[in-house]
DNA sequence: CAGGATGTTGGGTC
DNA sequence: CGACCCAACATCCT
């Protein structure tokens, strides 16, 4: 699920638990989500070093150990896990960092999409994450309207491009949209003022309300509530969604709620 | 058994 | 360069 909220709800998770806390080892169980790194230098890297607390740009969780800095990102089924040093090992546990004081925070992912970079640097950093845009957080309707306004394709998956603003992913793109009444394929540069001032709002309140759940929250009110639904009707008006693909990915809209 | 799933990247095309 | 499409990655679920 790991679109921004979720790796919100992450970051969060992290901080309670981790942060301010040593390494006492670090295991490996699948080195495959190792991406820049192997075991060994990962170990080496973090061992006997404090974490901080960590930040999150866009999807990435990026956390400090003192001089190095721990990124992860999460794919589509990426998370963490706390556990005691001496509970059971899930199966996808890729990396696990064991702490001082007791316990450890896993690294846990089924699929291999994401993984786990280290980076010594603020330019490092970069080159891992690759150009991401101001997390879709900071962004207010000014910001937000001179970013879409240099685009050609249609609006959603301009709003999914990392490069141009970072952190929303499929189902908070179609949610987003969907509250503000504004069609998938609706060009981002003709928006016109009325309808960015919409979605800045819905923008605003989907992130503010999915970050305090640390996901986009299953509510019938709210289209992800009902998108898995084969025959899912619109909360708002009761007519049959349509699912087809836009930018290449499942979409969920309302036909008559976000009319072109 | 086939198809689809929340994400990113790299290749190719226009 | 920008926009778009597709395939690939690995695994589970319907």
């Amino acid at each position: 699920m790991p679109e921004l909220s979720d790796v919100e709800g992450f970051r969060r998770y992290f901080a309670r638990f981790a942060a301010g806390r040593r390494v006492t080892k670090v295991r490996v169980p699948d080195a495959d989500l190792l991406r820049d790194t192997s075991a060994q230098a990962i170990g080496r890297a973090v061992k006997g070093k404090r974490l901080g607390d960590p930040e999150r740009h866009g999807k990435w969780l990026m956390a400090p150990a003192e001089g190095p800095w721990i990124l992860m990102h999460f794919g589509m089924t990426g998370r963490l896990a706390w556990a005691q040093s001496d509970g059971e090992r899930h199966r996808h546990d890729r990396l696990i960092l064991v702490l001082a004081g007791g316990g450890e925070l896993r690294y846990r992912n089924m699929r291999k999409f994401g993984g786990v970079w280290l980076a010594r640097s603020e330019a490092e950093r970069e080159s891992v994450t690759g150009p991401l845009g101001p997390d879709a957080m900071d962004l207010d309707r000014g910001a937000l309207g001179e970013l879409l306004e240099r685009r050609r394709g249609a609006i959603k998956p301009t709003l999914m491009d990392q490069r141009v603003l970072a952190g929303i992913g499929n189902l908070l793109a179609d949610e987003i949209l969907w509250q503000a009444r504004i069609n998938p394929r609706h060009p981002a540069r003709e928006l016109g003022s009325r309808r960015l001032d919409v979605l800045d709002s819905s923008m605003r309140e989907v992130l503010r309300v999915s970050n305090r759940h640390g996901r986009i929250p299953r509510h019938e009110s709210w289209l992800t509530g009902v998108r898995d639904d084969p025959d899912a009707r619109c909360p708002r008006c009761g007519t049959r969604l349509r699912r087809d693909q836009v930018g290449g990915r499942t979409t969920r809209w309302c036909p008559r709620c976000q009319r072109r």
